[in-house]
DNA sequence: CTGAAAGCGCTTACAG
DNA sequence: CTGAAAGCGCTTACAG
């Protein structure tokens, strides 16, 4: 702003006015913050004195961070919005995980939610602000299957990246479970268990806002989404056991939430001729809706039917739903600290087959 | 750093190289990217093509916001730690309230805890760095009674401040409850429904990581926490039915968990004696403690024991709670407009006691 | 141990 | 509609 008169004209005391009164250069100003050892303990103190009796605030974090190159700050990118992701354990424990990392390394954590509306294009522009604009160190990218756009959009910026929870990608480092591996023991583990005639209550495959059965169309162009990875788990034990991915009823839910676990019983369980014996939900969340419309109906669990989850939330245990465990804050924590590994390595971690009461041998038919 | 040569020294692109590559000056680039009314479509156009085919990720966030004086982010700041803070859903529902503004306005949250170790002088200097290296365009400061080092920290940045659940501070914006006028209430209707003989259980009054009863000396110096103002209140309505302080046993809890709740009721009712026929909770935790510590002795509660709680967090409708409600949600959401709202306005919102099934005349002695 | 000065990568009022 | 240049407020290699 050329005319304008020196760095009093926005009215904010710099480092300057700092330098002035204390009759020294910027130089001793600034290392009197951050570098001690450049200056004498006498000298230093009169210039904190200085600076203090004046009001200043001390160095502007805005023009330090330009300065050192760096903010101190990572954002965790997710796909669901703010009140979603407050209220969902799995991803609150996973960000405990998160958290508990940057404080342990002094890094503060920034939350950044790229809306999930339905439709490809529909978040473009957003997304592609809020990313561009973040001024952090780091991206943690949270299960972003199916949003290219937006992992492209990061992957311009210059910073580390880390992605949890989907499939790997060759040129940035990922943290997961093997989620075809975990999904192939549990329907292994019901197959075992003496079901034949099965239901599954899959995540979102896509980007399109769709809830409800998929076709055969559908299911065949699944792609690479950590639910098309769980499908092809299931499938392939069923298809060990002789079970045919046509015979399996999928429905597709849109979001990740009890509501869309009923619709799902709803669908599945209206008709008794053709109603399975165990379902299998990608999530407990799904599971436990599921359970909540088969109580509806008074269909006894597991007598009437067996319900399994994914994920291992709290409540899972209280309602006695058999599962896979995932080390959600374990999982955060190693995200943050691939994000400043220099390797770039990927992590799989384990998962455990949580066994309670939600599954048994199918009672009739 | 003289002596490096020209922008490309660091290795990254910079708006110089897009402008070099394109022909035009550098205001042209941002113009491009930030003010399309400031050039035709054609040009904009081909220097946007130009700076993708390069790999120009954008203009740098932090060059941008030294350059406009805004980061577009508000920091949440709290003194506990974040595996508490993604605990406790009285805190999550605040937060959602933030975020949920938050994301309506596009700015991005970021999370600043300071640690709530004990003792006075603990966490004074990393309290510091982190409030005073976060580039942010404002402060939301939660539940920081007790922590005037933090709050003059804060208030010593050039940003917009907001203080949630905390006394009235004449220079800073407050979002809160009338503490006193709530917890008054609460020690009416316990008057009314005919207890002569009560406990209260307190949130911290202090930064000591004292946990235990209080003893009237401690009681005589509360200050001015969000404990003390509803200590206050309790005390009021107990001095209209003619009950003394004195006779009132008062357990501070250093964390406000259903752990701390159970040992204030191990206490309070381990002597049959004594034992009061109502302990007042100040939070819906401490009082699911005291509920467990009471099953645990075989109390029926409200039969020989009514307890009463304050928040109303999900929890409290499940077991039968009677408590004050408070609207966290919508706390968090008027923290965020107070925030950028230039009058600088106080708000109190509403509570409201919810009666439920904890609380009924004493039934004996 | 201290200071003068270039540099970080943008934005924007102003002149043309 | 476009460009030259000052300014945002720091940090730091280097000279003294």
């Amino acid at each position: 702003m050329p005319g304008r008169s020196r760095s009093r004209s926005s009215g904010r005391l710099t480092l300057k006015d700092v330098a002035r009164a204390a009759g020294v250069s910027t130089a001793t100003v600034s290392n009197a913050y951050a570098r001690p050892d450049q200056l004498s303990g006498d000298l230093r103190r009169r210039v904190l004195r200085i600076a203090e009796d004046l009001g200043y605030p001390g160095p502007d974090p805005l023009a330090r961070h330009l300065s050192i190159g760096r903010t101190g700050t990572v954002a965790f990118v997710f796909s669901e919005d703010m009140p979603y992701a407050f209220s969902d354990s799995a991803v609150l424990a996973l960000l405990r995980g998160v958290a508990t990392e940057c404080e342990r390394k002094g890094i503060s954590l920034m939350l950044l939610p790229v809306r999930a509306k339905a439709g490809p294009a529909a978040p473009r522009q957003p997304v592609m602000d809020v990313l561009a604009s973040a001024a952090v160190d780091g991206l943690i990218l949270y299960a972003l299957s199916g949003y290219d756009d937006v992992v492209t959009a990061a992957s311009r910026r210059q910073v580390p990246l880390v992605i949890i929870d989907q499939p790997r990608r060759t040129d940035i480092p990922v943290v997961r479970i093997d989620d075809f591996a975990a999904a192939r023991d549990m329907a292994r583990h019901v197959v075992r268990a003496g079901h034949r005639s099965v239901g599954i209550v899959s995540l979102r495959t896509r980007r399109d806002g769709y809830s409800g059965f998929m076709d055969p169309e559908r299911r065949a162009t699944i792609g690479e989404s950590t639910a098309a990875q769980r499908l092809r788990g299931f499938y392939a034990a069923f298809d060990e056991a002789g079970i045919g991915p046509d015979t399996i009823p999928v429905w597709e839910s849109w979001e990740n939430t009890e509501h869309n676990g009923e619709q799902a019983a709803r669908d599945m369980l209206a008709r008794k001729k053709t109603r399975p014996t165990a379902i299998l939900a990608m999530s407990d969340r799904l599971a436990l809706g599921v359970m909540a419309d088969a109580a509806r109906r008074k269909l006894r669990i597991p007598h009437d039917l067996s319900v399994t989850g994914f994920d291992d939330i709290p409540q899972a245990a209280a309602t006695g739903l058999t599962t896979i465990r995932q080390p959600f804050t374990e999982k955060g924590a190693a995200a943050l600290r691939t994000l400043f590994d220099t390797t770039g390595r990927s992590t799989t971690l384990a998962t455990e087959l949580v066994q309670r009461t939600s599954l048994a041998h199918p009672q009739f038919r």
